[in-house]
DNA sequence: TAGTGGTCTAGACCACCGT
DNA sequence: CGGTGGTCTAGACCACTAA
């Protein structure tokens, strides 16, 4: 790992004009390496679990100080790409750890925790043709494959949300029912060793609707009834979107968490 | 201000054996700053839009070095409780200024923007004695007076958010119909300028349920149209809850909107 | 130009972890 | 114990804003 940096090398001054004057655009030097680890981490240099090498180590690679490191490395455990642990070091953020484990889930139950006994059921698992507002969030050519997954969550054996997921066919070549049968946990956690997809961020729209014949059917509910619906977009680095996620939530017991800060 | 930290005045090392041993409970020094910057922030020395004292001038009163008063005021900023502005100073946030202005709104049409045209009604404004379900949430005894508001949110004419608000009515004394009809711009800017209380965070919890008459007549769709329930409850400092919402959304034409980090 | 926040360095020491 | 992240200092210079 060298790379020339918009740099000072040499320079008696800390960092010295050239950096502010030669930059195509002017981004700070912690900037700069904060991008580069990024890529690395996106070319799966280190892979989700593991350690990056020490701020020491990484600043005497590029040259700077460890403060600089430092702050991008804070700023790439802001974003949830790694995650800092005292002692140990600083490693490559993953879905399936414990901690992250359901990250992205919002449903918590009266008390406000998370929700017990949750089981996910794949109801089918088909490759087809995007249509073309499933092509256009993705981001995809019209008439491009996409991985269309149906799948149901139960909490305590009672149904609470049911998913349609979106996939790029791309990047999910192998991705069959008998494959996703084969593994417990979650979903994000599959596709990151499996696919080398990693789920950065999302972006949610909530709606209410009514449950129409089928969705009530699987849910378990009456025909008309008021589910919410969430609309995820989720995206990978490079904030490419690569999953498209229509929820139906039933939110008689349980209900979508959201802190404001 | 002068303030006894866990202190290191006069010892030769840096922060001294003395802080991390004396302290009843250990925090590092930049975080019991931080708790002395919130506290002056609660108790108004500063308020909502003005400017706090520079960090310089914060290092020597507190004495300690500029970058520790840095990484205080980096937290409070990451708590929005504070923005800084380059070349300006450090200054108190505010619901009134434009960049904060709808904070809380979660509101998006279709294309993804804050929708426009927004316009407030309020239905009703009242003190009463508090439910037992909303005391229990707002942390009062039962039998306190709360005021009671209902306020109709619309876009472009189109009703869109009925909102159903409980205060506290030991915090909101003065506040009556009037007081509101002749105030324009967001609630929680009322609420800081005009009683002192500054919504800090919240949190919501968000249910799919069906119009009842009464609310589908008040937003103007049909009974049991299927409408978003977005109950909130909204903290000042201290983690204190001062108000609750029980807002229901009309999802046709706009959604409620939320980031996954 | 003076004052503010923003970046960067070099070096010290502390807290925590595994061996 | 050695290595990792976490805290703190002192001092330099840059970027931006307002007078």
């Amino acid at each position: 790992m060298r790379d020339r940096l918009w740099s000072n090398a040499g320079m008696s001054s800390p960092h010295s004009v050239a950096l502010h004057e030669k930059a195509p655009t002017f981004s700070p030097l912690y900037r700069q390496i904060k991008e580069l680890l990024t890529k690395r981490l996106q070319d799966g240099e280190w892979k989700p679990g593991e350690a990056i090498p020490s701020e020491v180590e990484l600043a005497t690679r590029f040259g700077v100080s460890q403060g600089t490191v430092r702050k991008a490395i804070d700023e790439l455990a802001a974003d949830n790409l790694v995650v800092r642990r005292q002692g140990r070091g600083t490693f490559v953020a993953s879905h399936r750890e414990a901690r992250a484990q359901f990250r992205f889930l919002r449903l918590r139950n009266e008390a406000g925790d998370a929700p017990g006994g949750m089981q996910s059921r794949i109801l089918d698992c088909r490759r087809l043709r995007a249509p073309i507002d499933v092509a256009r969030q993705l981001q995809l050519r019209s008439g491009e494959t996409v991985v269309h997954l149906r799948r149901l969550l139960s909490f305590e054996s009672r149904p609470a949300v049911l998913d349609e997921i979106w996939l790029p066919g791309a990047l999910f070549r192998g991705l069959t029912a008998e494959r996703l049968a084969a593994y417990s946990g979650p979903l994000y956690g599959l596709f990151e060793t499996e696919f080398g997809t990693q789920m950065i961020r999302a972006s949610d729209r909530i709606r209410a609707v009514a449950a129409d014949d089928a969705v009530a059917n699987e849910l378990a509910v009456a025909t008309g009834t008021p589910l919410l619906l969430v609309e995820r977009l989720t995206y990978t680095y490079q904030d490419r979107p690569v999953e498209l996620r229509r929820g139906f939530y039933v939110t008689a017991e349980l209900h979508y968490h959201n802190e404001l800060g």
